[in-house]
DNA sequence: CTTTGGATCGTCT
DNA sequence: GACGATCCAAAGG
């Protein structure tokens, strides 16, 4: 074996880990660590919250009605980073899986914060607690610094401003499941994947409630 | 703690 | 012309 290749040393993800379905990718993002180096500032999070859209089929998914100038990146390889502009002032990322062509993503909902706090809370003035820095996919987004900039940016380069690392940490054995927030085609489908008690997590408490638990 | 209304503009009908 | 894969501040329990 190649000893500078030691199997708990914190690495990337191969385009292998973002070729499947995204809601089978989707539960085991949770855990891993999302990392962006932007002006030579790096900042990392443990990813906590996700969605998975899928494509074409899902009603609720960008990609429903077909490639627009705005979704093409879904429709492009998996292991690219989707970018879309909503409510007239917010940025949410998503990380493109399955086939080339196939438009599914995974969206990225909420994360703890691990690296580059005061740079975080710089970017987030806004929030009063640091729980609040990336809790919500706009707010992910404006602590990471993302924006239309990095629609398409590849997250597989070692060296590219987006990352996504496996640090080991195993994915929750069962994560929370529960329909996706803020859509209402296709809510019936529990898409929505969370690591179970964490306060990074986005949504009111009615809407954290586990698909299936009793009345 | 929860609920409510306003902000704000790119995108597609 | 209508509508968001949302956030925030304010107000009420």
């Amino acid at each position: 074996v190649n000893p500078s290749v030691r199997s708990h040393e914190p690495r990337p993800l191969g385009r292998e880990f973002f070729a499947g379905d995204a809601t089978d990718v989707a539960p085991v993002l949770l855990n891993k660590v999302v990392a962006t180096t932007i002006g030579g500032v790096t900042v990392s999070a443990r990813i906590v919250e996700v969605e998975a859209y899928a494509g074409a089929a899902d009603p609720a998914s960008h990609a429903f009605r077909g490639p627009t100038p705005r979704n093409a990146t879904m429709f492009g390889p998996p292991g690219r980073l989707y970018v879309y502009f909503t409510y007239g002032m917010h940025w949410c990322a998503n990380v493109v899986c399955g086939t080339h062509g196939e438009a599914q993503a995974v969206l990225l909902r909420g994360a703890a914060p691990l690296g580059g706090l005061e740079v975080l809370r710089a970017r987030r003035p806004k929030a009063r607690r640091d729980r609040d820095l990336l809790r919500g996919p706009a707010r992910l987004c404006q602590g990471l610094g993302i924006d239309r900039t990095y629609d398409g940016a590849d997250l597989i380069d070692r060296r590219g401003v987006v990352v996504i690392i496996d640090d080991a940490t195993p994915p929750p054995a069962a994560p929370v499941r529960t329909a996706r927030i803020g859509v209402t085609a296709a809510a019936d489908r529990p898409w929505r994947y969370f690591v179970e008690g964490d306060p990074n997590v986005s949504g009111t408490s009615s809407q954290n409630v586990p698909v299936g638990s009793p009345p």
